[in-house]
DNA sequence: TGGCCTTAGTTAAACGGTTACATACCAACC
DNA sequence: GGTTGGTATGTAACCGTTTAACTAAGGCCA
């Protein structure tokens, strides 16, 4: 069975030409007349010829394949970013390993692993955890988005936004909104998206500016065990029956956000007003809550646009010119802190 | 720069043996002293040997890789899917590409010429539309996931739900919960997922037989312009407006059963007393509404394993032994039709 | 001693492309 | 007529791996 498929020298015999003509018609490259052209074409076409790209591969040195890692596809921010780098590259004429970590280390260097065997020519690393227990063993570029882990490549960009501002306009809304008690939620899948805990700096840098007392019992992590949603309506239930008390919420992710929204409701807490509620991503969970969420947009369209151009930059070969991009995040004030 | 990684061919100069000797040790092959194992491995150790694998696959015609197709990654019942084939192909030694073709014909057919030259082993196809246009160079194995278009090819398999049982289950659990004016709710996206429409068949046939009379004014079809959970819930304001009514819906899809929750809701509806509703799919929308939304469990893990069993099968060039694989489906009747 | 088997290893072809270099032809120019 | 130069095409090496076919040496046995 397995008929061989139609290779290059089929062509050429078919056709009496040599393989390089046949390869130069198919490639627009050297010179050849019209008339060879047009036969090895129609030939090409009527054999159903298709490019053995392992071959080309192996000659050029290029696969033109990328590999492209993120913690968690299921994850809305995650997911719209992964399909928007994978669109941009395939439009430049790359194909895409799209990998799931699931924050997981050893997956993570498993893949790593199997896709340099596989000669991708550049890697983008999406969140996730740090990357200190990866070591490459080529010199391949790599782009990190939303996350900054260094990996020591001598070809290497970050781009994402200044994610300590981002908790720092998120409890900067709060408090301009009038609320005094502002509690921090977060679940660890979300808290390690950057390697130094970058996503709750700002809300202790703003209260800390501010003279506002932290009490460290309105800091509410957790382990990550379930879901986000479930789990952050939780640590908001044992919060409130342990009889501590806030007005205002910044929940690091909008999954996490609506989990709160939720437990609050199920309290028969008037969110908005009673309590305000800030959450991240301006993802499809902040607009479908009723009331909608409050939310950062950070951007990633910007951030896969930026982080292609810098790896198609790094492929053609130019040096790196800007080692570390910052994309612009914007808050958008919803139902949940405009108290509508 | 970009110093030539070590090749099988230095390893052999270094060892004083000859690359098919190397070749032999790395593959556990033929035959050799265990002092040259030794130390061939030592050295490609130490010189981070990496197998290249467009080498390989260029002599072996093989390149351990497969095409997943699938409409919407961000929709979670194609997503656990997606995932949970890829996590047991890696574990069969394969690479998976993972392609979003958005429902579109022209996007599928582009992917799949690409990854047909990139040498593909075997394809995956998941949900979407139908396949009529499709028109595969060689005979690669495929296998359909939830979805029933044929491609003609020498080995194919298809693996999912009955669909029209689902729907019909779907229908008879309202029925028998009381309901008798029972609406169906469906925009393209998901309608289209099988190409005969084979979705709604159940409703249609529980009704007739139930010697229930059909109002085709409670057939809600939206034709996906946006967010289905928002178009859903547009559905059925426009209905109810429109001065119609129903104490039951069949949603087909857990986020079109929450849009329409969510739209009952606002409209000061009791959902699961007043009008009851069942979604599909058991995913994260339907768990996270309050209230709970009654739903179908497909069975995403038994369709991946049987999905890949048959796939890694024809890779082996077995004969295909059962060409269609019926996976059971189960109603998880929830807060929106026990009425709690 | 010769024949045969086993083990350890080598040689070289093959996979399907790309490409540097060689060649052949023709026209134009001085 | 010889030189120059462009165009169209062919030749063959090369990319890194696997593998069929082969060699060489040692052991065993009649």
């Amino acid at each position: 069975m397995a008929k061989r498929t139609v290779s290059i020298y089929d062509i050429a015999k078919l056709a009496g030409v040599s393989t390089a003509t046949v390869s130069n018609v198919l490639n627009n490259k050297g010179s050849y007349s019209e008339k060879t052209r047009d036969l090895v074409m129609r030939i090409a076409r009527e054999q159903g010829y298709v490019a053995n790209f392992a071959a080309k591969s192996l000659r050029e040195a290029s696969t033109k394949s990328i590999a492209l890692l993120t913690p968690d596809v299921s994850n809305d921010f995650f997911s719209t970013l992964v399909l928007k780098v994978e669109g941009l590259l395939r439009a430049a004429g790359y194909t895409s390993y799209i990998c799931n970590t699931a924050n997981d280390d050893e997956r993570e260097a498993e893949y790593l692993r199997s896709l340099i065997s596989k000669q991708v020519d550049g890697i983008v690393l999406i969140g996730g955890l740090t990357r200190e227990h990866i070591q490459l063993p080529t010199d391949v570029p790599v782009v990190h988005i939303d996350h900054t882990g260094a990996l020591g490549m001598s070809r290497e960009v970050y781009v994402g936004n200044d994610m300590p501002k981002v908790s720092y306009d998120m409890t900067a809304t709060l408090h301009e909104r009038g609320c005094e008690r502002i509690a921090l939620v977060s679940v660890s899948a979300s808290l390690y998206r950057t390697s130094e805990h970058d996503q709750a700096a700002g809300y202790y840098g703003y209260l800390d500016e501010q003279g506002i007392r932290l009490d460290k019992n309105l800091v509410l992590e957790g382990p990550h065990r379930q879901t986000s949603l479930i789990e952050a309506g939780q640590l908001v239930d044992e919060c409130l029956d342990a009889g501590y008390s806030f007005d205002g919420v910044v929940a690091l992710g909008d999954r996490v956000a609506l989990g709160v929204v939720n437990a609050l409701k199920a309290r028969g807490v008037d969110v908005g007003r009673d309590v305000r509620v800030i959450g991240m991503d301006d993802s499809i969970y902040s607009r479908v809550s009723t009331p909608a969420i409050s939310t950062v947009r950070r951007n990633t369209g910007e951030m896969a646009e930026q982080a292609v151009q810098a790896l198609l930059a790094m492929l053609r070969g130019e040096p790196v010119e800007q080692e570390r991009i910052v994309v612009p995040h914007e808050v958008i004030e919803r139902a949940t802190t405009l108290g509508i």
